[in-house]
RNA sequence: CGAGAAGUAGCACAGCUUGGUAGUGCACCUGGUUUGGGACCAGGGGGUCGCAGGUUCGAAUCCUGUCUUCUCGACCA
């Protein structure tokens, strides 16, 4: 494409600048004076009520039902389960009042609400009638990270977490990949964005769960994003916290939980998968404004004609009938990623078309003006939703690789972008040894796959396969 | 948290070495001419130079501290 706006760093020449030129150039944030706490501006914000509208739908059709948590956890309750605050305890806000003094008991912000949800549990759970229990919530929470990133590493985060308690093992698992594949639906037929989905290494996985799912996406440079997680905690924050009910066999016995939360984080996925040179690149299924109306010249009858169309057609529109040129107006558009431009102009109106522009091609479509305009945007925008998932799904797997010894391994590593593909024994030393050789970390465990040779660190029996790759 | 760089108008930057009334371009406002890939002319508004201290008759400029942003590591969704 010819076209290349001015203002923002070219993808290929600094991936990182050109990521925070399209976050600030399509308004979607803007900095506060505390690191790591972002505004997010309008339209940054619209995007994300998509996103929350879409998923709480899809959360309700499975029987999701929301409540809200307090946001303040005194530190006892913090600490009933070891494992999970050991895994926080560096990124915990602490609270005091007055600037130096602790309140009545020394509390925190909630960094995730289990322990919260728990004590919760243990008051409201007595038979296997009560089971099972499916809470989601809303909310923010604040892990205190070192280095901050828009939407991707943030100091208070905007998420979603599902809480849930279930009678039997079989059940909890269950509804630990119910929700996994909740995600993946979502992140693949809304945001365009193919995942790869697996349990963590134990090493990996969520401070005190027994097993943790999570999404790997894999951004346009090649590096992962875990856009998502899905946590199996068997009843190990149930024994904690003592949570027990009678079954019909009227024995106290302990239930089994999950967690699951996907954040504001997606809105970065959706950026660094999909989006251009030019600027913001949206699905049209997730973008809050499906069309931008350029008139050029006197067209008003045109545009009252076309503009009544959408309106009864419900697709969304804003019309740019501001002073600046022509030219301006397509290239702010490019900015913010409206996946359908009209050009209304009156050069065209004279041949009887209008100008139709798709975002993520920038094709120009010459649609006839007595044709029903709003089916063809229909069409073209589900036309441009399975085109940018096939196209980000076909960048990621050129960025795929396998590597049977360790040599390769390190060679692919050192001289590519992407995941690599490894049998591997699972032994916390072998991912160490990678970790240290060459900084990548696992994504996720391929369970479908066989095993097909030793693994690729030490050529002792593997136990799986897995992909390797550097993270955000 | 370690190493490095930067912070001056909405944005991009100059001025700092050698202290002496705050600059440029774009954006913005008004009027007019324009309008198919970032228009033009004329006039106009806007900054206690990130913040706090210090040195000095005088600080954007020198010194100290601190906060924020960016890059690279370590850590994490």
């Amino acid at each position: 494409m010819a076209i290349k706006n001015k203002d923002i760093t070219s993808r290929d020449v600094d991936f990182a600048k050109w990521y925070t030129d399209i976050v600030k150039k399509a308004d979607l944030v803007d900095y506060s004076s505390v690191k790591g706490s972002m505004i997010i501006r309008p339209y940054g914000y619209a995007i994300w009520e998509n996103m929350v509208s879409i998923l709480d739908k899809m959360f309700k059709s499975h029987g999701v039902l929301n409540m809200q948590m307090p946001m303040f956890i005194p530190e006892s309750l913090l600490n009933i389960e070891k494992e999970h605050v050991e895994g926080f305890a560096p990124e915990v806000a602490w609270v005091t009042q007055g600037g130096s003094e602790s309140l009545e008991e020394k509390m925190c912000v909630r960094p995730t609400s289990e322990v919260l949800f728990c004590e919760h549990f243990k008051k409201i759970i007595k038979s296997y009638r009560d089971l099972p229990l499916v809470y989601n919530q809303w909310c923010t929470i604040v892990r205190w990270e070192k280095t901050t990133r828009p939407f991707l590493r943030s100091r208070e985060i905007l998420w979603q977490e599902g809480h849930t308690m279930h009678a039997t093992e079989e059940e909890a698992k269950e509804r630990t990949l119910e929700m996994l594949h909740v995600y993946e639906d979502f992140q693949k037929n809304y945001l365009g964005i193919p995942v790869i989905i697996g349990p963590k290494t134990d090493q990996e996985k969520f401070a005190g769960a027994s097993k943790t799912y999570s999404l790997e996406a894999m951004m346009y440079d090649g590096v992962a994003l875990q856009n998502g997680t899905s946590h199996y905690f068997g009843n190990k924050f149930a024994s904690a916290f003592g949570i027990e009910f009678l079954n019909k066999d009227n024995k106290l016995v302990t239930p089994y939980q999950t967690s699951w939360g996907v954040t504001t984080r997606m809105l970065g996925a959706l950026i660094m998968v999909h989006s251009d040179d030019n600027g913001l690149v949206l699905p049209p299924k997730i973008a809050p404004t499906k069309v931008v109306i350029i008139p050029i010249g006197d067209v008003n009858e045109a545009l009252n004609n076309i503009t009544t169309s959408l309106k009864e057609n419900d697709i969304t529109y804003i019309v740019d009938d501001s002073d600046k040129s022509p030219g301006f107006k397509f290239a702010e558009s490019e900015v913010k990623g409206y996946p359908i431009r009209l050009e209304i102009g009156a050069r065209d109106l004279e041949k009887g078309i209008v100008t139709l522009v798709r975002r993520d091609t920038l094709e120009k479509i010459e649609v006839n003006i007595k044709d029903n305009i709003s089916a063809k945007i229909s069409e073209v925008m589900e036309t441009m939703q399975t085109d940018m998932y096939e196209k980000a799904r076909k960048r990621r797997d050129s960025m795929l690789y396998e590597a049977s010894t360790y040599e390769e391994f390190k060679s692919l590593a050192k001289n590519k972008n992407g995941f690599i593909k490894v049998n591997f024994c699972g032994s916390a030393n072998c991912e160490n040894k990678i970790k240290d050789d060459t900084g990548l970390k696992s994504r996720c465990i391929l369970e479908e796959e066989k095993v097909n040779n030793n693994c690729v660190v030490c050529n002792k029996k593997a136990k799986y396969r897995i992909f390797f790759g550097k993270q955000y």
